[in-house]
DNA sequence: CTTAGCACTCACAAGTTGAGAGTGCTAACC
DNA sequence: GGTTAGCACTCTCAACTTGTGAGTGCTAAG
């Protein structure tokens, strides 16, 4: 077993070259003990440590690093343990339950089959609209002429208002069964058809279908857009193969770019929607693409979710494979989707 | 419009560079042409083409490179449209397929989290074991005194067979019955459970109970196992932080191998199960390891599915922290596993 | 319009140098 | 004995220097 003091040196040179990464010299460490020690007391002790495999050094004259055999021994027996702070673990629980709902396997798929298929980085956005910000509504009568006082609670918290004005009045008892109406379409989330069953059963013109459009065009403005966003990258190792991002720094920069849903959202402005959009370096407005070329193209997979799917790859690539494989792909994923909606595919094999 | 000489150097330059990411100079197009040109010529023509911005030189006397005006022109009007072999299609979609069916969200939402916590790499590696390998089961009494002959058809097409002799003869019809069970059962998918049922429902010595359970036994051997492998690795870029891996090739060789299902497997063997282990350097057996750590931990989802999950990280990682966060990762996660067993969790909001 | 030839430019790799960080050793000190 | 100060020594790293080769632009002739 080690000396104490043996001990409580080679710990501090582990943390220290944990968290800076440089080479530790007996200099360094001056200042890290109770007891003051001289740097020639530590380089003896170190030589030791040296000795005893548990310290290396790159060269003649250079801090030491610790030995794989020190980070055994320090796993084992030194270090402290880690204890989380519960704002931390709650955070952890938290993003693990969003995540697990909001994940979007089929896009995961695409974007990993399109890195694979074209050897490079994909990148695949998920625009998820989440439709539930609307939570109830009252509608209060003010007078007999027609004055409405029409209440949106939104977004669990705020409120939204407005007097509304008919042309012809309604019963009082036609608004409460409105406001029924609309609540259950709520909690059933159902709201956008209510509109068209409601003109379908009372008549287009009928002044229970036009209140009705009233107050139903009012919600739609105030509804706060709740969107959830997913984003995948796939084959980001791939990147690095090209010699363009031999740079580390410049690979690192594009890739965390390309990582942040911000970043993907303000690139994909703009797209044509269902073609293929090629944009060329510096014709991506963020300047980390100035170099790098984005192949892409946005797809809609129901009402209340959109996506887009592309690669990412230095202006010199293959523009024209690129393309063709997108579009091929995009084709297909039409196809399963197509499939999947008339309930034909997916079923255990016969 | 260009001239068509011009448009064809153009093109050639661009699909040189873009295939050897080398700057093209007037002598590298020689032999491109059909009416051959000499290099003064295409000097000449390559100088007007960088007049009109289309080219471009990193320094007065190197090569020439397509400015990203010049990609622009060959993607809308030069480039030839590259056709999809109908393999590559076909694979393209059976890909999808595949990992459509396959895809493991729960794993890859917490490997996704795990990254994002710890701020390193993380690698999930989920072994399903998809368990439809018996397809059917024939069973043909060969005399009165006891002897069967079993078919079990395994993995779509082999077949697999033996001689079962019984110690009391059970009459034929009780076979042909238990033919029919142990069909039901394999399409119904609950063939693990049937040996119980069976032997509450008739005795457990019963001649029926013995009989079935020869027969179960010999197709548990005859089982082929059918495994399905998914791999996660997810904030890869997070690897290029680290001044260890400042070297590209070093990063991408490391990173290609943790994105590789067998590379990982290798890894895990022999790692002590529900405990997080911590693999420094050349611990771990494979050389592209040999500068980076592995901690990591076993998780099963239910009998089937295994997995583990992990991080890798230089040898100088924060190990406390790691391992901390780890574990607490894996007990919450088995609190919503434990939840969604129970039916409680995953309802949305009140 | 095309080509040959030549002078010129510049990046890149190899070699050189000096400063700085860190060590090991020795001798003195407690 | 353990601890410290001091000094010579080693080695890396960055800055600078140099020579080579690739590739150009220009000119003059075909």
């Amino acid at each position: 077993m080690l000396p104490n003091r043996k001990q409580l040196i080679l710990k501090t040179i582990i943390e220290s070259y944990i968290s800076s990464a440089e080479p530790v010299g007996s200099k360094t460490l001056l200042g890290s003990f109770d007891k003051p020690l001289s740097s020639a007391t530590i380089r003896n002790e170190m030589s030791e440590l040296e000795e005893m495999g548990l310290l290396e050094k790159q060269h003649v004259s250079s801090g030491r690093v610790p030995s794989n055999t020190a980070y055994r021994l320090y796993v084992d027996h030194l270090m402290d343990q880690y204890r989380m702070a519960s704002l931390e673990l709650e955070s952890m629980r938290k993003e693990m339950e969003n995540k697990m709902r909001d994940m979007d396997s089929l896009l995961l798929a695409a974007s990993r089959v399109v890195s694979k298929l074209t050897d490079h980085t994909s990148v695949a956005l998920s625009t998820k609209n989440l439709g539930e910000d609307v939570r109830k509504i009252e509608l209060i009568p003010m007078d007999s002429a027609g004055m409405l006082y029409a209440l949106v609670l939104i977004c669990e918290k705020s409120v939204r208002n407005r007097v509304i004005k008919l042309s012809s009045p309604v019963p009082s008892d036609n608004i409460h069964a409105l406001t029924g109406f609309i609540n259950m379409a709520i909690a059933e989330g159902r709201l956008d058809r209510l509109n068209t069953v409601i003109a379908q059963s009372f008549g287009e013109n009928s002044p229970f279908a036009v209140l009705a459009q009233e107050v139903l065009g009012f919600i739609n403005e105030s509804r706060c857009e709740r969107f959830n966003v997913e984003l995948y990258l796939e084959g980001a190792s791939k990147l690095l193969q090209n010699r363009e991002y031999h740079d580390v720094r410049k690979a690192g920069e594009l890739l965390d770019h390309m990582a942040d849903p911000g970043s993907v959202r303000e690139l994909v402005q703009n797209a044509l929607p269902g073609k293929i959009n090629i944009r060329i370096g510096p014709e991506n407005e963020d300047p980390a693409l100035s170099e790098a070329s984005f192949v892409f193209t946005t797809y809609s997979f129901d009402q209340n979710s959109r996506g887009i799917i592309g690669i990412v790859a230095p202006t010199r690539m293959d523009y024209a494979k690129a393309k063709a494989q997108l579009a091929a792909f995009v084709s297909m994923l039409n196809d399963i989707q197509h499939k999947k909606e008339k309930g034909i595919g997916e079923r255990n094999e016969p």
